[in-house]
DNA sequence: TTCCAGTGTC
DNA sequence: GACACCGGAA
């Protein structure tokens, strides 16, 4: 069989395609349990106007279209006081996003489920300007990509692919996956079956030097096994079975039912998204005003406010932001343009806390 | 020498 | 929560 497979870089340009086709599926799709009330809200809005401008027989035969109109979903209470006269605007900050629910018209009419948090003052304005800074500058992320399969693969051995890539890209720098994926695919061996039958030895020299590639060598077969054996070459299609594969997490996790299943069941959080939300303020732990301690927390804790369609582009855009300018050591608040906005600016401790307990950690042993 | 970064284990 | 896992860049 012949495959090819295709990195494509992921940069602004990608991005704005991104926040258009993710806006595009949330429109189309109406399950989910995490949904923040403020799409859903514009989904209704838009129908009751639409309803008012058609007769009520083109109603009616809209009817069975329309499964949403009446749908009390995920236990949003139903909007008993909602005024669609006062319509939503579209955000001028939000160019290539068709919606974003900013305004106050939207909070005041609509009950919040006492799930959802209420969101941080100047969200939107704050992830415009890192978009904004983003876009003058370049970060790894941009050029080395992540795990996008080649769309001219079958959709069965695109996911495996997409598995694989995420296994292989967890703590590791991108260009060495490029390769790893590249060498996996030249050898057919990006595939469940093949995969099973090689020999971990093989396997590990095809993705060396990626980071830890002892162990996910031998993660990457007992993942082929297991889907051989359980869903029949394919990968799983939840998120409590993605977690049953040895090497894949959380991140991970979220990250093959976005790319892999096209399905958005969570925020992608990993160390640079967890970071910049706790010195941004925008998370906490549940019922304190205390910084989440794991990204488990922080994705719990954003979930609770912010609104499905920046799920998926807010990991790229903060990772790129962590990479070049908020980065974990010696922040450069100097080059930042939301300083005002942000309560940690110029807070950070010079020597970070890490190093002077290793420092200390090595006198006590000397 | 320190740091990167997500997962697994204790 | 601490630490191991990896090679490589800074």
């Amino acid at each position: 069989m012949s495959i090819t497979w295709k990195l494509i870089p992921f940069g602004p340009t990608l991005m704005k395609k991104m926040y258009q086709e993710t806006t595009t599926r949330l429109l189309s799709s109406s399950s989910s349990n995490h949904h923040p009330p403020e799409p859903r809200v514009y989904v209704r809005k838009k129908r009751v106007k639409k309803n008012l401008e058609i007769s009520a027989e083109e109603e009616e035969k809209l009817q069975p279209q329309q499964p949403i109109r009446h749908q009390k979903i995920s236990g949003l209470p139903d909007i008993e006081d909602f005024e669609y006269k006062k319509t939503s605007k579209i955000s001028e900050l939000h160019p290539t996003t068709p919606y974003i629910p900013v305004t106050t018209t939207h909070h005041r009419s609509v009950k919040r489920a006492s799930n959802f948090a209420k969101p941080p003052g100047n969200w939107a304005k704050v992830l415009e300007g890192i978009r904004k800074m983003r876009s003058f500058e370049d970060a790894p992320v941009d050029s080395m990509g992540c795990e996008k399969a080649g769309s001219s693969l079958p959709p069965k051995e695109r996911r495996f692919a997409v598995l694989i890539s995420a296994l292989l890209s967890s703590q590791t720098k991108d260009h060495v996956n490029h390769g790893a994926i590249q060498r996996l695919l030249e050898n057919n061996l990006l595939t469940a079956d093949a995969l099973e039958k090689a020999n971990e030895d093989t396997i590990k020299s095809m993705i060396y030097p990626v980071g830890f590639y002892t162990r996910k060598a031998s993660n990457m077969k007992k993942v082929a096994n297991i889907c051989l054996s359980k869903y029949d070459g394919d990968i799983p299609s939840t998120l409590e079975d993605l977690l049953q594969l040895p090497g894949i997490g959380p991140k991970m996790a979220h990250l093959v039912m976005n790319v892999g299943w096209n399905n958005v069941q969570g925020i992608c959080v990993d160390t640079h998204v967890h970071r910049i939300c706790n010195r941004l303020g925008w998370v906490s732990r549940k019922g304190t005003n205390q910084k989440t301690k794991s990204p488990e927390e922080t994705r719990e804790s954003l979930e609770r406010w912010l609104p499905k369609e920046e799920w998926v582009p807010i990991n790229p855009l903060l990772v790129g932001f962590g990479q070049t300018i908020c980065t974990p050591l010696r922040p450069q608040c100097g080059r930042c343009s939301i300083v005002d906005l942000c309560p940690s600016a110029y807070k950070e401790a010079a020597s970070p806390k890490s190093t002077a307990k290793k420092s200390q950690k090595r006198n006590n042993l000397s």
